[in-house]
RNA sequence: CGCGGGAUGGAGCAGUCUGGUAGCUCGUCGGGCUCAUAACCCGAAGGUCAUAGGUUCAAAUCCUAUUCCCGCAACCA
């Protein structure tokens, strides 16, 4: 039986487009989901969309559509995301599904009976204008954030989940499990914050307005949206043949919803005695190329479905993996995407297929055996340094410790001068082997991260995309073809900045 | 004193935990090669490691203070 890996994104709240932060979360997921899987791994992973919220029903207003209609067609548009940028994803669940309902319920009612879900009154300082309540940190002078108007005390009924009575408990769990959150800022600050503040216990329930998850015996009341959203990871595996991938290993998510990963989810699962994810992992933001945050307002707001239609998809991909830091926010620059494009990808990598293989093709067999060859060229260390860093969520120096090998391969053909072997086949043989055997090796470790690119690669090797352990030295016989450009050189645009 | 992150050659970053010749990519300059997408390889120039103190034989790295930038601040998804 082997290891299992489940990995998860956070799932979209689909009142709007995709942007470049949902497109960031899913290829890293989906590098990690294809790495685990390229070790040997059974691997579920698993995205979606968060449909529950009373803010859609404003939306879908706003827009003078029905609540589901709108909600539908904008899902759509995250599930044709996953599909554009090629990811692995094994489940696409949307919170408005049965299957989700039915599980939202269940552990309701479990946390009721317990007694750590109870009715009782939520008082607090209440803006008429946002309709909605601040704490004494958004508004410390009692005035409305947003319209600068007094506050007023508002009382309202509902139920709460009683997270106060596990203060201690999550406090000790996350100091015990140093893995939990990563990476260690991250940690340090859910830390610092939990142990900062008491613990208060959370409202989780809203008015029914006719949208989202009924209380189970009060249909007076919803669901919290993030009560039941969280759920998703548990509710789209719960009761069928996946549910053997409880808990997840990895849920990939964003700064801004740390906070409900690492100490409200674990508190939810805890409370229903359900085994806790192993891992949270907080990706960084993607800042606008001036540093700040990509906004409506500020009008830098990068589009990624634009992207696309401008640049390769593995380009796109290998930029936001190996550009923006694992483990901080990082801007976008598009003069840097086609800068990697041409330089990393275009020179180095595919320019090293294209360098070996006509020189040899000019005047030789495409048949290339490896008997009698010795090998020079070794990628075990290689493959071991991505390992590690893939372990510590560090995709992008996995990726650099992979160029560290690819540059390393076009000094060694400098070193060894085929061109000049054209009279010695022996030699000639001995020298093109390595190099292609390099090829295979490198495009095989690619291949999780651009998989579209490392099958492209091995194509003119006449060899399929296998598994590392596939590659053997020597015995592996390869049957060359003509190769053609992988990447293109992209011009950068006039400087119009 | 709410919390966290950042400030390193022209640009973007690593190195800071576990002090000990400051490293990578791009750019610039010089050289080599000619197999290749005018690509590849070698070399050079260029840094008071935000500022000011302190600890130490030795500080980008540890301690203290200061300045600037960014993000978060839970019932909002």
């Amino acid at each position: 039986m082997s290891k299992k890996f489940y990995i998860t994104t956070a799932i979209d709240y689909p009142n709007g487009s995709p942007h470049m932060g949902h497109a960031l979360e899913k290829i890293v997921s989906d590098a990690y989901a294809r790495w685990y899987k390229f070790l040997g791994f059974q691997t579920y992973f698993l995205t979606g969309t968060d449909e529950n919220g009373q803010k859609l029903i404003e939306s879908a207003k706003a827009e003078g559509k029905d609540t589901q209609a709108y909600v539908d067609e904008n899902s759509k548009k995250f599930k044709k995301l996953c599909l554009d940028l090629n990811v692995s994803n094994n489940d696409f669940i949307r919170t408005t599904e049965k299957r989700h309902h039915d599980v939202c319920v269940e552990l309701w009612k479990k946390l009721e009976n317990k007694g750590d879900i109870y009715f009782g009154v939520y008082s607090g300082q209440y803006c008429l204008a946002c309709e909605s309540f601040y704490t004494e940190t958004q508004a410390p002078d009692n005035t409305c954030p947003a319209h600068g108007k007094p506050l007023t005390l508002k009382e309202e009924e509902g139920y709460f989940f009683k997270m106060s009575s596990y203060q201690e408990w999550i406090i000790d769990y996350i100091k015990t499990h140093s893995n939990f959150i990563v990476p260690h800022s991250s940690f340090n600050e859910m830390l610092s914050r939990i142990e900062g503040d008491k613990l208060r216990d959370l409202p989780i329930s809203r008015p029914n307005e006719g949208w989202g998850i009924a209380v189970p015996g009060n249909s007076k009341f919803v669901m919290y949206t993030w009560f039941d959203a969280l759920i998703n990871y548990y509710s789209a595996i719960a009761h069928s043949e996946a549910e053997k991938f409880w808990p997840a290993s990895m849920h990939v998510i964003g700064k801004d919803i740390a906070w409900f990963h690492t100490i409200i989810w674990p508190i939810m699962l805890h409370a229903a005695e359900l085994p806790l994810p192993q891992q949270v992992y907080v990706h960084g933001m993607i800042l606008a190329e001036d540093g700040k945050k990509m906004s409506k307002s500020l009008n830098n707001v990068v589009d990624p479905n634009e992207l696309l239609a401008k640049y390769p998809l593995d380009s796109f991909r290998y930029y936001l993996l190996r550009a923006i830091p694992a483990h901080g926010d990082g801007r976008f620059s598009e003069k840097e995407l086609i800068e990697k494009h041409n330089a990393e990808l275009g020179n180095s990598y595919g320019n090293l297929i294209m360098r070996v293989l006509k020189l040899y093709l000019k005047d030789n067999d495409p048949q290339l055996k490896g008997d009698g060859v010795t090998q020079e060229v070794f990628f075990d260390d290689c493959f071991l340094k991505m390992k590690e860093h893939m372990e510590k969520r560090e995709h992008n120096k996995a990726l650099e410790a992979l160029w560290e090998g690819v540059n390393g391969m076009n000094q060694y053909v400098n070193t060894k001068e085929p061109w000049k072997l054209k009279e010695d086949k022996v030699a000639l043989r001995q020298v093109v082997y390595n190099c292609v055997f390099s090829i295979h090796a490198i495009s095989t470790l690619l291949s999780a991260f651009l998989p579209e690119t490392a099958a492209k690669a091995l194509e003119p090797l006449g060899v399929e995309l296998k598994g590392y352990e596939a590659l053997i030295f020597g015995t592996t016989q390869y049957h060359l073809s003509e190769p053609s450009p992988l990447f293109p050189k992209i011009d950068l645009p006039k400087t119009n900045s």
